[in-house]
DNA sequence: CACGGCATCCACCCACGGGCTGACCGAGGA
DNA sequence: TCCTCGGTCAGCCCGTGGGTGGATGCCGTG
């Protein structure tokens, strides 16, 4: 960890670059090995100069951060901080979704964005307070706690669960029964029994309230 | 933003608050009002003092810290900022859940603690880089891009995929007609043709289409 | 203008889904 | 021992869902 960390720094406006540098070069180990304009330069400079960390600006011309983001990461280049004046969600969100590192607004301390760098270039992951406010929200919204109680299963037997899984993927009766090894009329009654303990009238219902609770997750296949 | 923090602190070893009570009373800022040694005392003291920030460990007797930031927050008595010593992730995560306003190791340089406070106290948030990272893991992998591309409901019409939404909140055809000021018999031609197009078989499998697609999330009603 | 795409409407047919009733079996608790 | 509960299966009924085919009017584009 005592390891220099090399840095190219990335932002079309020469005077913001600069700035960066004065910071960085004042660390003992920290050290800019290159800098870049714009997008697909700062995809070259990745590519030939292998940094530990790329910290690179958003809105850019040629090739913007979001997008060159993506192709540093997904080569595996170098890990990738991006910066933006304005906390614009959607880019914060593009750019993590993308491989960045972490995410950054340009009013950050000095020594902040130094301590940053440092987290950045041993694996981990920052995210400026204000932005992580708003991603937890969504996170937690969205991922994190099913928003409705998935206490309500629990009156399901652990087979009229498992019948509710294969529902909530869009299986017919006869399609579940040939899985399960049973005839249709059974998957039937278990259908029937799930429906009723959850006060439902359509297995199109019970598949929402799979999803709802949590019980099948978008993207688990 | 100039006034001072209030803080309680909250954890179980007399030793632990010591060595907090000394960072944080170093600071001009800062005000410890308060120090419980478990979850119940967390509560009520957040209640009778209303601290901006409730600074708390996880692992507690009597009532653990998750559980505490819960009635806490749930409440709006104060911030809450969580600790703990390892970094667990079902700990971190549960306590987010639970309305915690950050999560922090306790490894963490004094002078970070001191700004993850301010931080907290300001309305933002704040989260362990080496947490961070594993948070934007699951955040991604679960919330962030829909795992299936969104861009075959392009093909629909956009009736169609109104009437989509409304097959994948549970509404049956009639309901469905109701809602849309439309014949039933209207109704089955568009989800007729919304079938035909996406290629399923049953409104089921249009109702985890549109879950996977991200057309329609988990908690948004 | 004529054409194609879209929304709207209608009628017919039939299969699947779901409600209801009733039955059997095995495990486990009273 | 009996009784309950979860799981299995069956037969019956009928409503809804979905396929097919055909019809109208509207709108924008070539």
């Amino acid at each position: 960890m005592g390891r220099v960390i090399r840095v190219v720094l990335v932002d079309d406006q020469e005077l913001m670059r600069a700035g960066f540098r004065m910071v960085l070069g004042a660390q003992e180990d920290v050290e800019v090995v290159g800098e870049a304009g714009n997008g697909a330069e700062a995809v070259e400079l990745a590519a030939s100069l292998r940094p530990d960390v790329v910290l690179m600006d958003v809105r850019m011309p040629v090739l913007d951060g979001v997008e060159a983001t993506l192709r540093i990461t997904e080569r595996g280049l170098a890990k990738v901080l991006v910066m933006t004046t304005f906390d614009l969600d959607e880019y914060a969100l593009s750019a993590l979704r993308n491989g960045a590192s972490g995410f950054l607004l340009k009013d950050t301390p000095s020594a902040h964005l130094v301590d940053a760098l440092r987290s950045v270039a041993s694996g981990d992951a920052v995210v400026s307070p204000s932005v992580t406010r708003r991603l937890l929200d969504r996170f937690l919204g969205a991922a994190g706690g099913q928003l409705r109680d998935a206490a309500v299963l629990d009156v399901l037997t652990d087979r009229e669960r498992e019948v509710l899984l294969l529902i909530a993927q869009g299986l017919s009766n006869t399609e579940i029964a040939r899985k399960l090894f049973l005839s249709e009329a059974t998957v039937k009654t278990h259908v029937g029994r799930v429906l009723a303990k959850l006060d439902l009238r359509d297995r199109v219902q019970a598949v929402v309230l799979a999803y709802e609770t949590g019980l099948v997750r978008p993207g688990e296949h």
